[in-house]
DNA sequence: ATGGTAGCGCTGCTA
């Protein structure tokens, strides 16, 4: 099984890259992030006719989650299983059993700045993701847990932590989230391939930081240790960041043997 | 040197 995730930035725009990488690199399973759009505007049929069926969870101009799969897409559940404070307005979270296999698309909040109240939020949303999680699977299941995070989990992540986007995406209190679903039992996909491996997901459109390796990596695939110890392959496919109209990431994606 | 670009949508917000 071959799954993948992808911060777009705009489906809209990105929608013929995004044909492209599938054809390209066949992922079973495909979550994106970012798609800027509401449920009416998803364009279905180009992804019908690659094979995939596909769900959505999106409002309109910001946020917007999706997850195609071409091995089965049932019991889809958008926002959290709980009362939560922001995401069923904000369309950040999306999850859906594929083949066997608990998948969820997430995007996290930014949080802007460290001590502002998006900041604040963002901490509060990793909380309800890891109750969300733990309230629907458990440890032993096969879950995969993936998306634009919005932390580079520790200092090997960031091409520089003094001078990393504000403090945000590198500071304690939002790797501590991380690191509690990691302690629940998820498993960081791409670093169990790559344990020394400075690779990034994310680079800032402004002042060539892509060609200048100035990045983070803020995409991750966490899995649960059933599927952690079947992980084969992990590549961050830094090609789909280059060209025409990129995306400001690029997608990860994990192969298991299954 | 503390900048810069991109997307949405039409003014400034979000990242």
């Amino acid at each position: 099984m071959r799954i993948a995730t992808w911060n777009v930035n705009s489906l809209k725009v990105r929608l013929p890259r995004v044909e492209e990488w599938l054809a390209y690199a066949s992922p079973d399973v495909l979550c994106l992030q970012e798609t800027k759009m509401s449920d009416a505007a998803f364009p279905t049929m180009p992804f019908q006719a690659l094979g995939y069926e596909v769900a959505h969870h999106g409002s309109g101009r910001w946020n917007g989650v999706a997850i195609a799969s071409r091995i089965g897409l049932d019991d889809v559940v958008a926002g959290f299983s709980h009362a939560a404070e922001h995401d069923t307005v904000e369309s950040r979270l999306l999850s859906a059993t594929c083949g066997g296999t608990r998948v969820v698309s997430v995007y996290v909040p930014n949080g802007r700045a460290v001590g502002s109240e998006h900041y604040a939020a963002k901490l509060a949303w990793l909380g309800d993701l890891r109750h969300h999680i733990a309230a629907t699977c458990g440890p032993g299941d096969r879950v995969v847990v993936c998306g634009d995070f919005n932390v580079a989990p520790d200092d090997r992540d960031v091409w520089d932590p003094a001078r990393a986007h504000g403090g945000t995406h590198v500071s304690d209190a939002e790797r501590a989230e991380v690191q509690a679903l990691l302690d629940w039992g998820l498993v960081d996909a791409f670093r169990l391939q790559h344990p020394e491996g400075r690779l990034f997901s994310w680079w800032d459109y402004r002042a060539g930081d892509f060609h200048n390796h100035r990045g983070m990596r803020i995409d991750l695939v966490l899995v649960t240790r059933p599927l952690a110890e079947r992980v084969s392959f992990a590549l961050i496919d830094r090609n789909a960041r280059k060209g025409k109209l990129p995306s400001d990431h690029a997608p990860l994606l994990v192969d298991f043997e299954l």
